[in-house]
DNA sequence: TAGATATATGAACATTTGTTCACATGTATA
DNA sequence: TATACATGTGAACAAATGTTCATATATCTA
């Protein structure tokens, strides 16, 4: 970040510049979007699309390790995208809103759009 | 994964697993959201919500090197997230389709969800 | 043609991240 | 109450990732 650069279009760069979202509001963006960035967590979110499920059946269907599966929850519950019952001793996870499923829908139109 | 995993509902775990997307579909859902997980991306896409812009230009807009800007950019173009177009020695960086804004838009509507 | 400018790229490095392993916590049941 | 079971969690390790630095490539202009 030290070098020099000079501006091309000072007008584009300062009009661009003020029409964007704050800072913090990208970044907070940046990590909603890195948790959808797996494929462990996309295989849950997934998974959950169908119906809520405890985390060894997750672990089950997935083929995983319990423990992995409920360490990426933790991920999925403290952006917001899970949320969980408890039964006994059994968790139940969901969806939280359905702000995931469009999300997760946009996500699969790029997607096909490329194969075309 | 060597770990004995019993299944507490396999009714459910077999639904799951035939309502799941292929494997490969997932996979490659997480590698487009991952590139959208990244702030400095973020910006960049931010930045082409408004107009298209040249290499310079998003550097000094965002206050990065030219290099860096042009690696992520490398990113972006391989995931049909930008398109470009030469002129002389300048390359101008557009958003290449709407899903990029579809997708941007829905992650904000879940960020201030959050915020309520 | 030589030099300046705009962009691209490879290697190196530090940081982040996901899984594993071992074990802690909490709950049901014999 | 002791044991089994379901889930959560911390530490360690390997792999992936983003930036920097140096330099390559391409184009314009004096």
């Amino acid at each position: 970040m030290t070098e020099e650069l000079s501006v091309l279009h000072p007008d584009v760069v300062a009009k661009v510049k003020a029409s964007m979202a704050a800072e913090e509001t990208l970044y907070d963006l940046a990590e909603l979007f890195k948790v959808f960035g797996d494929s462990t967590r996309i295989k849950i979110l997934s998974a959950l699309f169908q119906s809520e499920m405890c985390v060894g059946d997750i672990a089950v269907a997935l083929g995983m390790t319990q423990s992995a599966i409920s360490h990426q929850l933790r991920v999925l519950k403290q952006a917001k995208l899970v949320r969980y019952r408890k039964e006994g001793k059994v968790v139940y996870y969901a969806l939280d809103d359905d702000h995931v499923k469009e999300i997760f829908h946009q996500g699969l139109n790029h997607i096909n759009e490329d194969r075309r």
